[in-house]
RNA sequence: GGAAAAGUAUCGAAGUGGUCAUAACGAGCCGCACUCGAAAUGCGGUUGUCGAGUUUUCGGCACAUGGGUUCGAAUCCCAUCUUUUCCGCCA
């Protein structure tokens, strides 16, 4: 959610900041509908102070016995009033909410205007792995080694759905242990959170209303406010959890991750091109949270990356970093980093991790503040995330970066003690 | 899923149509006094939000949420949510 005083005193700047994400912005309507706002609370607040003015001699002018129907006449009126005043203000607020829930979150100032081709790589690790021998993609390799059941997953639940089997179930499973080992050395909080959310979840986060065709939908209300969704993401609890609340100072920056497996609809995606587990409706994932002072937020950020680059580094994995463009970063997002690795069949890199900073956006959706230790008045904190990291991904890559000529795969080093010892999947 | 009870400030809790909503009473927290210091005690302060002025301020709204009745609702009525207890089901 923009902040409306924003708009108000820095018109063009935020209207050109939006531009930069492809989003054109009509805040005139809006302005419009707050100054009539502002116009009719001063009148009905009036009206409301005579009425409870009145309203306390009441009692008085009975105990003195005098009459008191002329007044209840004039005092009905002025209720009627009241009622169709409160009506029209309630009207300017919904349609002003309205607009604003679906704009997007301004970006930060330094980023670049325009989608993916401004995207610029800010780091490099590794090389791209180079095989002696005829490489093999991830499906293939997996398929051979019977570690994913592609067929059969789809034989469940169609395509987009597989299962891990044996040693497959265990690179994974050692994959969210190594991660999640990692963040509580770190000191981050470890939540396990419900995957069926609340449609006020969905909107705090900033992913609905836009967005909500893009997660799949339990209970059958017509009204999508009141029925409840499988999480596309950790990050959608996480950064609800203290909706609503005011938190002391001292407590920040307060540092969570997650694990949840995510769900997505990915209506319309690239499934075609993209085989194997690239891009699934179910996918696991460790997220990691911070809710941080607004000072501080940008410290916060690096650290989120500098965290999610380093489980990659610590994997033996080639990856890049890439600072987003502001046509790429997702609609509640000032700023984003991806990781991206590199996938060899494929020849491209892919996202496993996505870092970014909502700054106020996702606050002001779901009212989440601090108290702030120079005014001593509540004010909205900077909720950020990051993938820590998202296995789908790291996992064919590893498949493929780490693979033999006989198509066995090496375990990376790291994964060998949550691997029970084991070295070599064959 | 069924039944009953409850939801008021940081916490406990009183208020059951107007005179007791910033909200009694108790505790916590902050400041001051007493003290060599602490404890104890005493005094004062301690919600959020919106609007008008912006140096002191004034006013509206908020008693789980949303409606309704009324000149007037924390209080009466309806719906929803949550919590607790009991019953049912269950890993």
């Amino acid at each position: 959610m923009l902040d409306l005083k924003r708009i108000q005193e820095n018109k063009e700047k935020v209207k050109e900041l939006l531009l930069r994400k492809g989003y054109e912005a009509d805040f005139d309507t809006i302005l419009e509908l707050d100054i009539e706002r502002k116009k009719i609370i001063s009148e009905v607040e009036q009206y409301k102070a005579k009425r409870n003015k009145v309203s306390a001699e009441i009692p008085k002018l009975k105990k003195e016995g005098k009459p008191v129907d002329g007044i209840f006449q004039d005092m009905r009126e002025l209720g009627d009033k009241i009622a169709e005043c409160d009506e029209k203000a309630k009207s300017c607020e919904k349609q002003i909410f309205d607009l604003l829930s679906v704009m997007p979150n301004i970006p930060d100032e330094d980023l670049l205007a325009g989608e993916k081709e401004n995207n610029a790589v800010i780091r490099e690790v590794g090389k791209k792995p180079e095989f002696d021998f005829e490489m093999k993609n991830h499906v293939d390799l997996c398929t051979n080694l019977g570690i994913i059941d592609y067929q059969r997953g789809t034989k469940l639940s169609g395509g987009g759905y597989w299962l891990y089997r044996g040693d497959g179930a265990r690179l994974e499973w050692a994959l969210l242990n190594f991660f999640i080992t990692e963040h509580l050395k770190d000191g981050y909080e470890f939540i396990l959170p419900p995957h069926q959310l609340g449609y006020n979840c969905g909107f705090g986060a900033g992913q609905f209303p836009k967005f909500s065709d893009e997660v799949y939908w339990l209970d059958c209300d017509e009204d999508r406010t009141k029925n409840r969704f499988m999480l596309p993401t950790a990050e959608t609890a996480l950064v609800n959890m203290y909706a609503g609340e005011i938190i002391d100072e001292s407590k920040l920056p307060m540092k969570f991750f997650a694990y949840t497996p995510c769900y997505r609809k990915e209506a319309g995606s690239y499934r075609a091109e993209e085989r194997g587990m690239i891009r699934g409706h179910q996918f696991n994932k460790v997220e990691m949270v911070q809710y941080a002072h607004p000072e501080k937020s940008m410290e916060a950020f690096n650290e989120l990356v500098d965290k999610a680059a380093s489980l990659i580094e610590k994997l033996g994995l080639h990856f890049r970093v890439s600072k987003l463009a502001a046509g790429d970063c997702s609609a509640s997002m000032a700023r984003t980093y991806d990781i991206e690795v590199w996938i060899p069949s494929m020849g491209i890199y892919k996202e496993v991790s996505s870092v970014s900073n909502a700054n106020d956006y996702q606050a002001r959706r779901n009212n989440t503040k601090y108290r702030d230790s120079k005014t001593g008045k509540p004010a909205y904190l900077h909720t950020l995330n990051g993938s820590g990291l998202a296995t789908s991904r790291v996992f064919p890559a590893i498949i493929e970066q780490y693979q033999n000529a006989d198509g066995s795969i090496r375990v990376p080093d790291v994964l060998v003690p949550f691997m029970g010892g084991q070295t070599v999947i064959k």
